[in-house]
RNA sequence: CGGGGUAUAGCGCAGUUUGGUAGCGCGCCUGCUUUGGGAGCAGGAUGUCGGGGGUUCAAAUCCCUCUACCCCGACCA
């Protein structure tokens, strides 16, 4: 992509209101624009992270089997009722009613609506286990939304819910869900950890939270340096303290803090007992299903990459979810012929090779396009100027580990395979 | 919901104490000069001073009221 024509807007000035990191700087960038409270907008430059961070985790969801649909945002009370979380749910949930005044929600999560369709599509032992997956958007009407996208109202989430007729099935499929996860965050590129979890409105029986580490993260991460041990410290009523002895005696208990971008429960029969959603088993009579249900907060992991990785410039994003892979800075691209020919042959060349490419064509001095690279996140850039013209040779900057290397062109008019290669040597 | 704060140009802010012509920086537009880490000069555009009401000859400034937003707490995938 051009940078002219790119939608990129970037700024120079910090916003009053954002307080950590990663709303900072996704506010410069230009990734996110802020509606009201709790709500925001996804700018190109935003939404092209959020394409990516879904496409990783629907290709490993596609890879175990899980089928995708996508369910209503808006929900009626009916099932709310049924299940009896309509009551239980309290003011977080959003509930609106239409013109009949029938009442509905828009939904925070889809356990009810799942739960209906498998009551009216599984009717056999023989359909179990199936994992059904959306990608879409929720709303929870939080007490005081903030960091941004962090805790927004409005955000986007991968929610996964698995069907079974009974606990060890159900096992199985969980085991499966965690390793998934854990390929998910490793793909991402993140520093995670895996923890012990408070099943909290949702219910159930065992569930793990999946963190990126971060200082900034919401949560008190426990864990011992020996075993693998990890808990939530929200789980005690008094948390021991970084030195203890490890409550499960392996060791000293250290902690970190983290922000959760996973979530997995082993649901049991919460919602298909209320809800009444059975099957045939192999003996002809009628039972329950046994649910799991899986989310990752899409959105959250963009602002949680961030926290995890960024520097006074800005962003540096991890290579799988940046933006753009690598970013051609062009200097006298609008007045030199030689260097914009070259430029754009380049750019040209790795679009070819697929690599997902900004070039910065702008007529602006030289100063602002390394640091819209820079802050925007870019992980590579590729510098055509002067040295170009004079000596044949291009420069290529490691964002992350600040280094430069100089490649040597032999031909000033079209980028030659072996440049490429290396270029692209570079990069993997 | 309790406590604290803010609202003035697209963004960041000053001006409010002591009422008297609407300001600064960044950004934006035009022209010329610049071009390897946020360039220079010259010219220019942009404001219901959050809304409503009041006091006053006169309100961004004083009073009343409403709203939005932020921070701390309780809640939460």
């Amino acid at each position: 992509m051009k940078y002219s024509k790119s939608g990129i807007i970037t700024t120079k000035n910090t916003p009053n209101d954002a307080e950590v990191i990663s709303h900072k700087l996704m506010i410069r960038s230009g990734m996110i624009k802020k509606l009201a409270s709790g709500l925001y907008t996804w700018m190109p430059l935003g939404l092209k992270v959020l394409k990516k961070i879904e496409n990783i985790i629907r290709n490993e969801m596609d890879s175990i089997g899980a089928l995708e649909i996508l369910m209503p945002a808006i929900q009626p009370a009916e099932l709310w009722i049924e299940s009896g979380r309509w009551e239980k749910y309290g003011p977080e949930l959003l509930r609106l009613s239409d013109r009949h005044e029938r009442e509905f929600c828009f939904g925070p999560t889809h356990e009810e609506i799942i739960t209906d369709i498998a009551r009216k599509d599984i009717k056999s032992y023989k359909q179990l286990p199936i994992i059904y997956y959306q990608i879409q958007t929720k709303f929870r009407d939080e007490i005081r939304p903030r960091f941004g996208i962090m805790r927004a109202r409005e955000f986007l989430m991968k929610d996964a819910y698995s069907f079974h007729e009974n606990e060890k099935c159900l096992n199985k499929t969980y085991e499966i869900m965690f390793e998934s996860y854990k390929n998910c965050f490793n793909k991402i590129g993140f520093d995670f950890k895996v923890v012990n979890a408070d099943n909290g409105q949702i219910g159930g029986s065992e569930s793990h939270e999946f963190h990126v580490i971060a200082e900034n993260g919401e949560d008190e991460l426990i864990f011992s340096d020996t075993s693998d041990y990890a808990i939530n410290a929200e789980l005690f009523s008094r948390p021991p303290k970084e030195g203890d002895k490890s409550p499960d005696g392996s060791g000293k208990v250290r902690i970190k803090r983290g922000i959760e971008v996973g979530h997995i429960f082993k649901l049991g029969k919460n919602y298909t007992e209320s809800m009444n959603a059975y099957v045939s088993n192999e003996k002809n009579t009628n039972t329950k299903m046994i649910m799991g249900c899986y989310g990752i907060g899409i959105s959250r992991i963009a602002a949680a990459a961030i926290e995890q990785s960024n520097d006074d410039k800005g962003i540096i994003w991890p290579k799988a979810i940046a933006p753009f892979s690598i970013s051609i800075i062009s200097i006298g691209y609008s007045k030199n012929e030689t260097i914009s020919r070259y430029s754009k042959k380049l750019y040209e060349v790795l679009k070819e090779k697929k690599l997902d490419v900004l070039l910065d064509d702008r007529d602006i001095s030289p100063g602002i396009m390394f640091s819209d690279s820079d802050l925007i996140g870019i992980p590579y850039k590729i510098i055509i100027g002067k040295q170009f013209i004079e000596k044949k040779s291009i420069e290529f900057k490691n964002r992350k580990l600040d280094k430069t290397t100089t490649i040597k062109e032999n031909s000033a008019n079209n980028p030659s395979d072996n440049v490429i290669e290396e270029i692209i040597s570079y990069i993997n």
